[in-house]
DNA sequence: AAAAATTATTAGGCGAGCCAAATAATTATT
DNA sequence: AATAATTATTTGGCTCGCCTAATAATTTTT
């Protein structure tokens, strides 16, 4: 098996690449709040494992190998975000750092066991879809709130920031998965869009917010 | 929190002072396949976080909050373990090695939690009791196979290794918590036992399985 | 009591994964 | 094209948890 910390890159590599961005040395630093001088060293390391290419010019890239490594790795965490969920109550904010443990436990046995015993649920609680056992991942259509249609209805199907700070404001406002939304105007001063969330009075979010709630 | 391996030598010199024992350097090396050069730069670790006392002619001792972080473990060891057996449909000697990386994940509320969807269960699957959130354990009144009366009814309460041969073994033998087992007959040359297992043929056991077999 | 065996300890070293700081290469700005 | 800013890389160093080998202390055997 992989080691905790290359588990870890292996899956922020695989977030980092989903938009087709080059995934560079800088962006893998920082989101695993790494040193540049930690990153290239694992990237090595990964690179002679082949489960990444790096180059310089294209950033890093998962081989055939590093997708199924990592595609193991969010079908653990997502299930077991589901568990945590629905079997023992935790909150929707509260999952995720809980997760982030437990998906680097156990092998694929586990995994199975645990998407039985949770009766194949398709999603976690973030909206995200849980890849299958043999590595394949449903395609949702999603798109940042911010990109959408005025005086559309659209249902939220994911969120993309994953910190507390982000999931309170969520709650707060009363947006979770599925909650329809639809964008009443666009501020073009600074990118705010005024909101209606199902059928409550409009509210105001900012730009940063908007980019970080996936409709669809 | 403390350190994955400080969270295995706490829970090991717990195990090993259970019979009242001296903990010895080399006994805690030998129960962590560890060195022990490795050993004591750990305990001397530990001392300094007042987690254990060390003394050379003593050995080893937890001190109170020492007990305190084992219990956790320990706690969130056998509860992960009935988790396996009763909801992932894990088999008796299965269970230990995974509950083994697990028991190092999240914290007491996760444990908590994790308890009350198991309905608060007393025992885990190999019979040892499962300690309390406030760190209380129950005693077992058990003794080793190998001491008990020739010609008395007992009943499996608990098994000493965990090891999967020892497991399949039992397994094989058809004993498992609960069974009911009688000394028929106690070999002088070797300390080999014939022993009757519920109301099957006398079968016999060596005096090593004996040991590991515990009743009441 | 001396020799042998066991147990404890020290010394030095290794790999993993991280860091800061210096330098090189590339890209953007003027 | 020259300068500035950004990005990539190297170098050396750090902690953690482990190791082997040598030595010291203790216990057991003779």
């Amino acid at each position: 098996m992989h080691s905790f910390s290359e588990e870890n890159y292996l899956k922020a590599i695989y977030h980092l690449g989903a938009d087709g961005a080059k995934i560079s040395l800088t962006a893998i630093a920082e989101a695993l709040h790494n040193n540049p001088a930690s990153v290239i060293d694992m990237l090595k390391k990964l690179t002679e494992k082949k489960l990444i290419s790096y180059d310089k010019k294209k950033g890093a890239k998962l081989t055939h190998s590093g997708i199924k490594a990592a595609m193991e790795i969010i079908r653990k965490h997502r299930l077991w975000e589901v568990f945590l969920l629905e079997k023992l109550g935790y909150k929707w904010d509260e999952v995720h750092n809980i997760a982030e443990q437990l998906e680097h436990v156990g092998d694929y046995d586990l995994a199975d066991r645990l998407e039985k015993f949770l009766g194949f649920p398709d999603y976690d609680p973030h909206g995200d879809p849980i890849p299958k056992a043999d590595g394949k991942i449903a395609e949702v259509f999603k798109t940042m709130l911010l990109e959408v249609e005025t005086g559309k209805q659209y249902k939220v199907v994911a969120v993309k920031d994953t910190s507390v700070e982000f999931l309170h404001y969520l709650q707060k406002l009363g947006i979770g998965i599925g909650t329809r939304i639809k964008v009443i105007e666009k501020i073009a001063f600074d990118g705010s869009l005024v909101v209606q969330i199902d059928k409550n009075l409009n509210t105001t979010i900012s730009n940063k917010f908007a980019e970080n709630v996936l409709v669809g």
